[in-house]
DNA sequence: CAACATTTATAAGAGAGGAACACAAACCGG
DNA sequence: CCGGTTTGTGTTCCTCTCTTATAAATGTTG
């Protein structure tokens, strides 16, 4: 069936474990040698081995445990490795732009956002302004590290496998190739992945937020659109070419207003900002700030805003109903101004919900704010690029630092 | 992260390879040894070991191949045993029972479909009626064929952990057990799985239909409900407990009519049956029948026929758009009186794809009607009872027919 | 009928994890 | 303070599975 359909071998056994362990150690931080064990369900002997090829290739150590007052003899523990690999993480939100180096297992050594002139949207211009962060990054990292990927999030639909912005309405972009951009504008050799800031603060809120474990994970986010990512069964649903999980487009109101993306009724127009702002009689263009306020003004009773977010809520929860009913999720997790006002509006999503969703599905799901914050995209951008690394971590024995760079060129 | 974390190890890889042999030769057809090296990237020598295991279990059976015409010693061609692993299909419809005993690879050996009286609607008397069509089936095969497994269609919404129909509007079931009913009354040692009947409807257009090779499918059925299937890189989506896919109950109409499921403005209260007939002036509850004699009438030009399957295509692709932008998916496959109508709707559903999709994917997803028709969900369930088989192959090292029984007790 | 092409068959080799056993390092209790 | 208990490491040998190498088999082609 699979058009490179896949017998396995030895390697393949080697690659799958020492990949289980690098990701269990990124996931979830240290862990002794023991507790490997029992979550592998390999053996000891077999940890050891993988442990030390991965020590090895600088991408863990180990440590002896600190005593913790249990009996038996202590069992080291593995951690990634500090000094190990890093990756460049980049962002294209509406209004700005960020950069971060991330070392594997998720520490974010430096990290910068910038505004972003308004209308200074050419993809040139952004790029280097990207390559002049991250070299400013860079600077202030150790000589010689060298970053093992990049990773783009970006306000927009992407296409994963080549990196081509295919429509970015807040941009103006159609058909952008900004992954070719970023790859004459950065200089760098390792690979660079793009990819929608929703589909990313998804994984990463998957990973290290809200939804840890989840499996089964719904993230919509509101922004001057609405994002959305969705995780199945703890993969990333991209769709076929990368475009999945656009739910800010779905139709939810046939007589709805037009959409910037030239549909009708798309659930963004009854949910995104705009909608909000205008609902409360306020200047729909007012951004993030606006929408604060309206906020604060809601939470102080003042009716127009109540009746604003009232408005937000029952169309937010119709959408979700939606979704809920298609995906049956464990869990929702709200980002932006959706968790921002999950608190206000939360009774009235969950009537929503109650009402429109099928029972059975509804009554196993939770809606819970994100927990990461306006960063989400930019770490999420961070777990892409660590991606190939940890799917086949003994492909990257990592040349690094100095002599070896040298030695093994 | 997984919670059953697995380390793999040799017998791994040798359940993976058997495994992907016996599902090249059950979706594929029979294909000679060194199709197999070629598809599966293993060497002459392991795939020779792989079939020769399974040819052992009776699963497969290797024959010579007729000359060809090509230089070069013939490959012997491996096909599934015409005599081995054979299934035990149901299926619970509107107005019918269905049970089918089916081969490994697909072919259908019986089959039989009787009406369901109306009203009877009692999961003791379905789950006997079945048992009863099973038998007489049974019957008609060789003494001592014993089912590896049992599957069940049924139009509801199911939890597949066990078997439980949460919700079947047509049959008033609310959270009955209809997995362990039929294990009572059908007393066979086989797993029983039960799923819902567009789930299997997509699951076997894919391996068997319309959809071959898709990767990304939608399957979207409209029958006195609408149903739907969704495939994402080959796998059905299921959702946390088997609810997924439920996009009949997409509120698409916040204006719309109350569903049956309580909710208002569903997708099916648009499209389904009942609306079609209704818009049309006709007994919305005349059934399948009556769609029939409507589309008659459209295709003859009748107005109001025609008005009403306007109506219902432009919901119809109301709702794709709207899963469009959410999966992304490579192929849109209509099923039921969606299939049925197709050819007199289509450029009014490609019309709203194209005004409410985003443009990327929206270029790349094709609309075809389903090629299986009514026994879709039967051949569905028979595709889902062969699971575990796929999975494991090696696992069911069958102790089948006479003497094998015994020895091997 | 010989040359050639392709595949099968068989045996030896290599990679990876499993099992068993001796030893090490912690706590516990007298 | 010292032996017992517990838990885990290190090491060696074993088993499983695919790969590589070589000879034999079975077609087509001239």
């Amino acid at each position: 069936m699979r058009l490179e359909a896949i017998g396995q071998r030895s390697e393949t056994v080697r690659r799958s474990n020492l990949s289980a362990i690098v990701r269990e150690l990124h996931d979830g931080g240290p862990a002794s040698r023991s507790e490997l064990v029992a979550r592998t369900g390999l053996t000891r002997s077999a940890i050891r081995g993988l442990i030390g090829e991965l020590a090895a290739a600088d991408l863990v150590i180990e440590e002896r445990a600190e005593p913790q007052g249990t009996p038996g003899r202590p069992s080291p523990v593995v951690r990634i490795d500090p000094d190990g690999a890093v990756v460049l993480a980049l962002e294209i939100a509406v209004d700005s732009l960020a950069a971060a180096i991330v070392g594997l297992g998720g520490e974010v050594f430096e990290r910068v956002r910038v505004d972003r002139p308004a209308g200074h949207t050419g993809v040139e211009g952004i790029a280097a302004d990207l390559a002049d962060l991250a070299a400013a990054l860079r600077s202030r990292r150790p000589a010689g590290e060298t970053p093992v990927g990049v990773g783009v999030a970006i306000v927009g639909v992407v296409r994963r496998s080549d990196g081509v912005v295919s429509l970015a309405p807040n941009l103006g972009w159609r058909d952008v190739p900004l992954g070719d951009a970023l790859a004459a504008a950065l200089r760098v050799d390792a690979p660079i992945s793009v990819a929608n800031d929703a589909d990313l603060g998804a994984l990463v809120e998957f990973r290290r937020g809200a939804a840890i474990g989840g499996g089964d994970v719904l993230f919509v986010s509101g922004e001057y659109g609405v994002g959305g990512g969705i995780i199945i069964d703890g993969r990333p649903l991209t769709g076929v070419a990368g475009y999945g999980g656009e739910v800010g487009h779905m139709p939810v109101n046939p007589i709805g207003a037009t959409c910037r993306c030239g549909s009708v009724g798309c659930w963004e127009t009854e949910v995104g900002e705009a909608a909000l702002l205008r609902m409360a009689g306020r200047p729909p263009g007012g951004g993030r700030p606006e929408v604060e306020a309206l906020v604060r003004d809601a939470e102080a009773g003042v009716p127009a805003a109540l009746t604003a977010l009232e408005h937000g809520g029952r169309w937010l929860g119709i959408g979700l109903a939606s979704l809920v009913n298609i995906f049956n999720p464990r869990l929702i997790v709200l980002g932006g101004i959706f968790g921002r006002i999950l608190p206000l509006v939360g009774p009235t999503i969950e009537h929503e919900l109650d009402r429109r969703a099928l029972a059975a599905p509804r009554r196993l799901v939770r809606v819970v704010p994100a927990v990461l914050g306006e960063d989400a995209p930019l770490l999420g951008a961070a777990e892409l690029a660590f991606e190939p690394l940890l799917a086949d971590p003994a492909g990257w024995l990592v040349p690094r630092r100095g002599q070896r760079v040298l030695a093994s060129a």
